[in-house]
RNA sequence: GGAGGGGUGGCAGAGCGGUUGAAUGCGGCGGCCUUGAAAGCCGUUGGAGGCCCUCGGGUCUCUCGUGGGUUCGAAUCCCACCCCCUCCGCCA
């Protein structure tokens, strides 16, 4: 298929200059004998001739052209050949486990047996407003909320993330560009009047930041910290997670975004990972990380470390934050270029996106882990510093 | 939502069917001048892709918001879409 692209693209190209040549010469024709000039008229006919065989070629090439690109499309990122081998969840290997897992003297309850009770949660009627997976935060959980997202924001930003309220409402090509297009349309809500997707994720948003743009290597890396409401269909998750919160369809959530020269991205990796456990650790989460296989890695990453934080009523860890080095994947789709020098043409840089803090999982995490015989829920330092008691519920 | 105006090279800004891949200014780069610099003067200066090659270039195509169309020929004409500005209306 690709030869055939060559040939024509080479043979259009061939015509197209035989016929700005011709061109040139029909103008000058025209100068010197006017219309009626025989050689005017030849010259015209053979130009016309040109743009037929070339009506006649460039559909076939625009056609290959459209194929060819959908077939790079659906490509994912090359793997990192450091990513552990297998297919799924499973295959992944850990790394470490990090924090204690709490001894409970009593029966702990569930994040929703206690959000209930305390009237933190409210499921039912927000099932009847909106449908299943949908939920009402009410109360202290959600000044425990935004005390997360502040905690994560000042954090990030000491660290040098700016932080950023982007759009959660984007056109196709911002998802193409991320690489959730086409693979995971079905993850995604679309706003059809509008030709408008909700974005699952603030990364989607952030990415687009430096679209179509060459910066100067001076700049890089430009770090970001996004917080937004993100919106997932969950399509293919019918009956897993049904519980509680811990699987919904709106969550909010902080997201780290780095664009950074490809020669940084390992180290910047390293470095989003490190920013993600010195959240957990200060928020008192135990939790363990994970180095996801080949086979589970999705489209856009080249390598993906999960960070888990264990939840006591599952007996289990689960998913709390994940973070992707994208390499020139995102960039690439994107055009997101920089010039390694002055004078030098551009090339992709590299992305990285982490979780910062998943608000609804963070609540979670700490309502289960923090839990205390009487139903109350310490809070940990970090967030006390953002105005909340040192357990709730606030009395 | 209604009515106008507009999107041109890093920036500003001309061009409005053929010699314009694009005037001019600013900026950038090189040089002259200078002890050094400024000023001045001279020169130079977009991007992507293909082919050739003595690796420095040569050559061709595409690119004036995006995509179509008209034409022998389009930055220039027509259509659709996107974006920006001004005015009116509406609204958190």
């Amino acid at each position: 298929m690709d030869r055939r692209r060559r040939e024509l693209n080479t043979r259009i190209d061939e015509l197209r200059g035989e016929q700005n040549r011709v061109s040139e010469q029909v103008e000058r024709a025209a100068r010197s004998g006017g219309s009626d000039d025989p050689e005017f008229r030849s010259l015209r006919e053979a130009s016309a001739a040109l743009k037929a065989e070339l009506k006649e070629l460039e559909p076939e090439l625009a056609e290959l052209k459209r194929e060819q690109d959908g077939l790079l499309a659906g490509l994912p990122n090359l793997p990192d050949p450091e990513a552990p081998d297998g297919e799924t969840e499973a295959d992944a290997a850990v790394l470490r486990e990090v924090g204690e897992r709490p001894q409970f003297g009593f029966d702990p309850l569930d994040h929703l047996e206690l959000g209930e009770r305390h009237g933190w949660i409210e499921m039912e009627a927000a099932a009847k407003l909106s449908g299943s997976r949908f939920a009402y935060l009410l109360g202290d959980l959600v000044i425990v909320e935004i005390a997360l997202v502040r905690f994560a924001l000042e954090t990030l930003r000491r660290e040098g993330f700016e932080p950023v309220s982007p759009p959660v409402l984007v056109r196709e090509p911002a998802l193409f560009g991320t690489g959730f297009f086409p693979g995971e349309r079905e993850m995604i809500y679309e706003v059809p009047k509008d030709e408008l997707f909700l974005v699952g994720t603030s990364e989607v948003s952030l990415a687009s930041l430096h679209a179509d743009s060459a910066l100067a290597a001076e700049e890089l890396p430009l770090r970001y910290a996004g917080f937004s409401t993100c919106f997932r269909r969950e399509a293919g998750a019918a009956g897993r997670d049904t519980r509680g919160i811990f699987r919904v369809h709106q969550f909010d959530k902080v997201e780290m975004f780095s664009f950074v020269e490809p020669a940084a991205s390992r180290d910047e990796h390293e470095r989003i990972l490190a920013l993600q456990e010195r959240i957990l650790t200060a928020l008192e989460i135990p939790y363990r990380v994970v180095d996801i296989p080949v086979g589970d890695l999705g489209a856009p990453a080249a390598r993906k470390f999960d960070c888990e934080a264990w939840i006591p009523s599952q007996e289990r860890y689960r998913e709390l934050t994940s973070c992707s080095n994208t390499t020139d994947y995102q960039a690439r789709r994107l055009r997101a270029r920089y010039r390694p020098s002055p004078e030098a043409s551009p090339v992709e840089m590299h992305t990285l996106n982490g979780t910062a803090v998943a608000v609804g999982r963070s609540l979670i995490a700490l309502l289960e882990n923090k839990q205390g015989k009487d139903g109350s829920v310490s809070v940990p330092a970090a967030l006390q510093e953002f105005g909340l008691p040192e357990s709730i519920p606030t009395r």
